[in-house]
DNA sequence: CCGCTGATAATCT
DNA sequence: GATTATCAGCGGA
């Protein structure tokens, strides 16, 4: 018997696995999105994290089911979109850029910007892109109107320090896809430090 | 390509 | 009052 596409991605284990295991796959609003290339987990006690001090109004998301969403303004103007899911209730894994392939028109129109390689290239971006705001906070990632498909084939990864946080930032909890033109930014190669001399 | 800065408001101290 | 899981625009290399 078939099962939907999103159940056949488990949610609720090690929410690093998560992490990496959502590259590749295709995240849709109403039709409208592309393939996760970048995104940064976030554990229950990580000091980086929303959830690090307990459930409040704003992260209760994240301490609700494994395969929902996680919906939040950043910066007082734009909104982040998360899965939630990890080894235990209060972890999530921020998406932080697609390669869009479906509803390039509407996106373009959205963020009034041609360029698809700037489309979707940061949680913000991407989140103006698909209509993403508040009103999806907690949502079913598996149900209209969300879809969230399997992918192909295994994807090489790159990982490397999350972006734009000051506590816990050295360990390496970003991830990407390996050649991607559609990162939000680069990953530091990993001898970057050294090859400075 | 890279780095800097202001915008802007909910959340936290 | 300070901080923040960001971005567009700008200037320089």
């Amino acid at each position: 018997m078939a099962r939907r596409p999103v159940e056949s991605l488990p949610f609720a284990r090690p929410v690093l696995d998560l992490a990496r295991d959502l590259i590749g796959m295709t995240l849709l609003l109403d039709g409208v999105g592309g393939i996760v290339v970048e995104t940064e987990a976030y554990g229950r006690h990580d000091p980086a994290s929303h959830s690090v001090k307990g459930p409040t109004p704003r992260n209760r998301a994240m301490f609700g089911p494994a395969g929902h969403a996680y919906v939040y303004r950043s910066y007082g103007i734009h909104w982040c979109f998360n899965v939630v899911g990890g080894e235990e209730p209060g972890c999530a894994v921020l998406v932080r850029a697609l390669e869009p392939t479906r509803g390039l028109d509407v996106m373009r129109a959205r963020r009034k910007l041609d360029d698809p390689r700037r489309l979707c290239a940061g949680p913000g971006r991407l989140c103006q892109a698909l209509g993403l705001d508040a009103s999806h906070d907690g949502l079913p990632l598996g149900a209209p109107p969300f879809a969230l498909l399997p992918r192909a084939a295994t994807p090489a990864l790159v990982a490397g320090p999350r972006i734009g946080i000051s506590r816990n930032a050295d360990v390496p909890w970003r991830f990407g896809l390996a050649g991607s033109r559609f990162l939000s930014r680069p990953f530091p190669r990993p001898d970057a430090a050294e090859t400075k001399f």
